[in-house]
DNA sequence: CGCCCTATGTCAAAATGCTGACATGGAAGA
DNA sequence: TCTTCCATGTCAGCATTTTGACATAGGGCG
């Protein structure tokens, strides 16, 4: 008798493979796994990438800028940048002249390779946007967004 | 009259923060992230629960069956079982009595740290639902699935 | 000025995940 | 039947990422 339960309310499916959170998952595994081995072509780690991407937006981003912008620790961050430096695609000065900050740049070489790369992954993002109706893109992007929030961030 | 652009090919946004690949990834490290901070308080890790509710859904299934299903490598999940194995949530044959599969099960134990720790997954998919509107969470899923598909899974 | 509070960069250790490789069991096909 | 091919489980080594902790720089505010 104790499955007396009223109902499951909140609970639209029973199956976890239903669950938005499944899919979101799955959909973003997808995409790194793409990524992965898109970017191996050209001597990139997914999150190396990243930084590249975001420092040829914004040049200048600290370590911990860079952490927030790809989702990852300081730590990791730091690590990526390491490898980055070595491989001569971005600067970095040794000590900070005004605060702490110690603001990160792309060399020519990475801006070389960032573009190269930026082919590949790009492909892959046509792919993705033209498997959904382009009505309903901007609605994805909202409640991709909204989805977010809802989490905290 | 714009829409006779014969197409900006590959590239569309000019800020990496603007793609879908990028709120794809923030959403799913949202989630995350708040996964990995509700399921702490019941002493799993979003691997493990991930595998709890598999095992929930079919049980008996395979490590292989489990890495595929959690997105990660057989190798992967082999040390997430023998965790799960060790705090005595699941049960794994020594050796296979018929193929060379090692089908798993989830103990009582396995069934109520997995009941507990759902009601606080539940709550997270709960808040991520009703961030979209009614009417689009059906298009949501299929886009993502979309998605996923057009990347090769 | 001096105090607190936050943010940043970094070190060390542990956890987590992946690549590569191997042996074995089953299934499919010649 | 036998042989080839694929999937599974597992070992070892390496890479990546996280947790925890610490010292330091700056801003806000008494």
């Amino acid at each position: 008798m104790e499955d007396r339960i009223p109902v499951p309310p909140p609970h639209p499916a029973h199956d976890v493979t239903e669950h938005v959170g499944y899919r979101l998952k799955r959909a973003s595994a997808a995409l790194r796994g793409a990524m992965d081995k898109a970017l191996r072509e050209h001597g990139l780690t997914v999150p190396q990438y990243s930084c590249l991407e975001l420092l040829d937006a914004q040049p200048g981003l600290s370590n911990a800028d860079l952490a927030r912008g790809t989702f990852v620790t300081r730590q990791s961050a730091n690590v990526v940048l390491r490898g980055l430096k070595e491989a001569g695609l971005i600067t970095r000065p040794a000590s900070a002249d005004h605060g702490r900050v110690l603001p990160v740049h792309l060399t020519p070489a990475g801006q070389e390779r960032l573009h190269a790369a930026r082919t590949a992954v790009y492909a892959l993002e046509k792919r993705m946007v033209e498997a959904v109706p382009e009505r309903r893109l901007t609605a994805l992007l909202t409640d991709l967004d909204a989805m977010t929030e809802a989490l905290g961030g």
